[in-house]
DNA sequence: ACTACATTTAACGTGTTGGTTAAGTGACTG
DNA sequence: CAGTCACTTAACCAACACGTTAAATGTAGT
């Protein structure tokens, strides 16, 4: 992991398939840490770091009760990577149109396809960490 | 990164901010590694690895012509990393709820938030290694 | 063939990640 | 207040990520 902002770190914690069975676990129910270790094939100690790293993400927030550490899942920041994501929807889509309209002409006749049809631009986010900033 | 799993590979990819620029260069036009590198605080080597990662995980693709080598930007597996973070939309949403809901008590009246209100299961998708399965 | 250009591969250093086991902390329980 | 339960922290390790510079590769032009 390289970059250190918001956008970078919530990425990072989504890359670990445990850490995304733990936010599955908790979509359901809050629960503690024995009760997340429990299905997984790690020791405690392991989950805890994991809780840490989703805590620092601000995916999880925890709350003491007695002896037991409830976790509970805070979906906020999945929300700002999904918007990161989206603005990536308009070209898949129109990678699914081009195709459509690939097949249709091969239907048609037998052009080869031709991808130069972009639109414009996409607004930056998440830059290097001393970009010389270029792509605003 | 522990997992190898498509999911864990593109949110791995996602969460380096070098490459976040890349794909955002890349949104507006296909360019040359040269090309790419010029904005960019790193050394040319370091933007090829970048590339070879974004091609692992499949999102872009590179043809040669003559002596340049273009990359271009294929969003498709963003998708599939949007639709698993859509699934928490729900949450983040009932959570917003939950604020408003709170804050219209608090005017009213004066009491804690209650945050036990949650609807059943989302499905899982991007388990452990080797996960003891119950979280499906 | 020689040279120049674009890019990749190799070798290396360094920091981080994700796991382990063993020891520490804090709260309840007898 | 001793013991146990639920965790966290510490110490350690192997593997990997990300950057560098130097050398290798491949294509084009002269």
């Amino acid at each position: 992991m390289s970059g250190s902002d918001q956008l970078s770190v919530v990425f990072s914690a989504l890359a670990d398939p445990t850490r995304r069975a733990i936010l599955a676990e908790l979509a359901d129910r809050d629960a503690t840490v024995t009760e997340l270790t429990a299905p997984l094939p790690i020791s405690m100690p392991a989950v805890s770091r994991h809780l840490k790293t989703l805590e620092h993400a601000g995916l999880i927030s925890r709350t003491r009760s007695g002896k037991l550490r409830m976790s509970r899942i805070e979906a906020a920041p999945l929300r700002e990577a999904a918007e990161w994501i989206e603005r990536y929807r308009r070209i898949w889509d129109t990678s699914l149109t081009r195709l459509d309209a690939h097949l249709a002409a091969v239907q048609a006749a037998g052009r080869p396809t031709d991808r130069t049809v972009r639109g414009p631009a996409i607004p930056d986010s998440g830059s290097p960490g001393k970009a010389h900033d270029k792509e605003n």
